[in-house]
DNA sequence: TCCATATCACCAATGATTGTTGTTTGACAA
DNA sequence: TTGTCAAACAACAATCATTGGTGATATGGA
């Protein structure tokens, strides 16, 4: 992701409008390295912004990641989480018990579809996600788990 | 997933009651390589059974993955998908479209967290998904989309 | 500064999934 | 076969993440 400077350029480019609100989003995914849900940069910004609503917040995170400033995940948490390292290509670590993200950057170069192998499908893309325990709750820290969608239990 | 009598005895023996509508359920999934939403096994399943709730279909799919009989997938479109195939190994083609999903058996020999990088985290299994166009996409037929769930927008 | 329009905050709606409740039914033993 | 009881059922309401209206406000180029 850009800097917020840069980002408000790009946002002016693109016929959108420079709020207040959107430069708080802005500075807040500025080196988040969390993976955040939109939920938590709610959060955070409400910390600068008492009145901010959740749905600017939504806003502006789907413009960023119209824009490829930002990469909107799904990992099976329940909650889309917004992942602002899109500068260098990457995998995921999942921890399956709280739902924490930590960005894996390794290029596994066998990882293709063979050829004869893609059934016609026209493959644009490859994700891999490791599921584990992150440090905390390999260590037994029994955080409270973050309240998660209704229809994210994991196996 | 094993055949729906071994699943009946397998059933009784975790002390779970075997009622028409799970075994009902049971024959619709085996074989199934569509990788069905819960939606879809309880719209095959009231062709067969009028009344048979969603909450009953549910309730059945969780207690499958429960036992390992099949594998519950989140691969962001948008509802749980669930795989019968938990025999063999595979990874999965996910059209970008449609949401339809196709496996993919090959091995990836190289695919593990170089140690180090691992960030501590004590990594249980990893997931890849290719993303793409299946083949009735690709060529341009316009299937309606699949209704998808509110959050699933996908960039 | 002024205007067209994007964005805001608030509130209601949506869709997938789960909780609740009162009734039915499978499993197992007498 | 029948009695018993917990498990499972169907129907309905609730939940959570996310999105759709709407009227008011603020932005940015002229």
């Amino acid at each position: 992701m850009r800097t917020p400077d840069e980002l408000t350029d790009l946002f002016r480019a693109s016929r959108r409008k420079v709020t207040a609100q959107r430069q708080c989003i802005f500075r807040i995914l500025q080196g988040d390295e969390t993976h955040p849900s939109a939920e938590s940069v709610h959060a955070a910004a409400s910390r600068e912004m008492e009145t901010i609503s959740l749905k600017t917040v939504y806003q502006t995170l789907h413009d960023l990641a119209e824009l490829g400033e930002i990469a909107a995940l799904d990992v099976g948490t329940g909650m889309t989480r917004f992942d602002p390292n899109v500068d260098d290509p990457h995998h995921h670590l999942v921890c399956r018990r709280c739902g924490s993200i930590r960005d894996l950057v390794v290029d596994f170069p066998d990882l293709a579809v063979p050829k004869g192998a893609d059934l016609g499908f026209e493959v644009g893309s490859a994700e891999v996600v490791f599921r584990g325990l992150c440090p905390s709750c390999r260590d037994g820290y029994r955080a409270p788990v973050p309240a998660v969608a209704a229809g994210s239990r994991r196996t």
